[in-house]
DNA sequence: ATGGCAGGCTATGCCTGA
């Protein structure tokens, strides 16, 4: 078969602001499957019908005020969690599915981790560890896999505006990119790396003092893929467009295509 | 050097984000 896949993901910030840009990404970039994190919203707020009006099928994991997460799609999605495996956890930034019974796909919303002395650091930390022992098995099982969101870590100097501000803070510390670097060690790849591109290409700036147009930015969003799948992409962009959009979301969407 | 913006909440400032 000769099937083209486009996945992509959006931290949103807020889905009930969002949604007429969100309507207008499905519709502009006409993505198969659309990875959503920060919708901040519990699942009876969750604009269902829009969506499907839209041609798209929902999965939502939300909650009060923070956090939350939600998969549109094309396809309908089967065997859906939304947690990580034996990690008692309130909230709510997993939301994993198959799609055609082959293609496993996680949605993810990694913890911020606040600073490195904070209780939220080590929650982070630990959150990481039940992800890297989930995937060591779900790698296994589903060969398809693909992990994308807000990873909330810069895996290396050339993902961060200015390092040198950065160094000794959350984000590009070297135990979290020790943990990105483990759980790629598994058997997946950076699929906006396997292509060559041009430096300084980031998926979040600060809304702050007009940190987009400085381009003072970093790249904390992902579309993971196992090898199986990374051999068949074919192109992995961020797209800044809706970043300067009116009333813009702080991160960019990140999109990837498949020729499976 | 510092702090700056945005969203949600039941608040009329505080918490969180990265």
């Amino acid at each position: 078969m000769n099937k083209k896949i486009k996945i992509a993901t959006w931290n949103v910030n807020s889905l009930r602001v969002r949604l007429p840009h969100v309507l207008d990404f499905l519709k502009n970039t006409a993505p198969d499957i659309l990875a959503l994190q920060e919708i901040k919203m519990t699942d009876d707020k969750f604009p269902i019908e829009e969506i499907q009006a839209a041609g798209y099928h929902v999965l939502f994991s939300g909650q009060k005020t923070y956090n939350g997460v939600a998969l549109l799609s094309r396809m309908k999605g089967n065997d859906v969690i939304t947690d990580l495996p034996h990690l008692d956890d309130p909230q709510r930034r997993v939301l994993g599915t198959t799609y055609d019974n082959k293609l496993r796909v996680l949605n993810l919303y990694v913890p911020n981790g606040a600073s490195l002395d904070s209780d939220k650091y080590q929650y982070k930390l630990n959150w990481f560890k039940y992800l890297h022992n989930y995937i060591s098995e779900s790698i296994q099982e589903f060969p398809h896999l693909i992990l994308l969101g807000d990873f909330n870590i810069a895996p290396e100097d050339r993902d961060v505006y200015n390092p040198a501000a950065w160094k000794g803070k959350v984000i590009v510390s070297p135990p979290e990119r020790a943990a990105l670097r483990d759980l790629l060690s598994l058997g997946l790849h950076d699929t906006f790396r396997l292509f060559e591109q041009p430096p300084a290409l980031f998926s979040w700036w600060h809304y702050r003092r007009e940190a987009f147009a400085r381009n003072m930015g970093l790249r904390i969003d992902f579309i993971l893929a196992s090898s199986s799948l990374s051999s068949h992409c074919t192109s992995c962009m961020i797209d800044i467009a809706p970043r300067g959009l009116e009333r813009p979301s702080d991160h960019a969407p990140v999109v990837a295509t498949f020729d499976l």
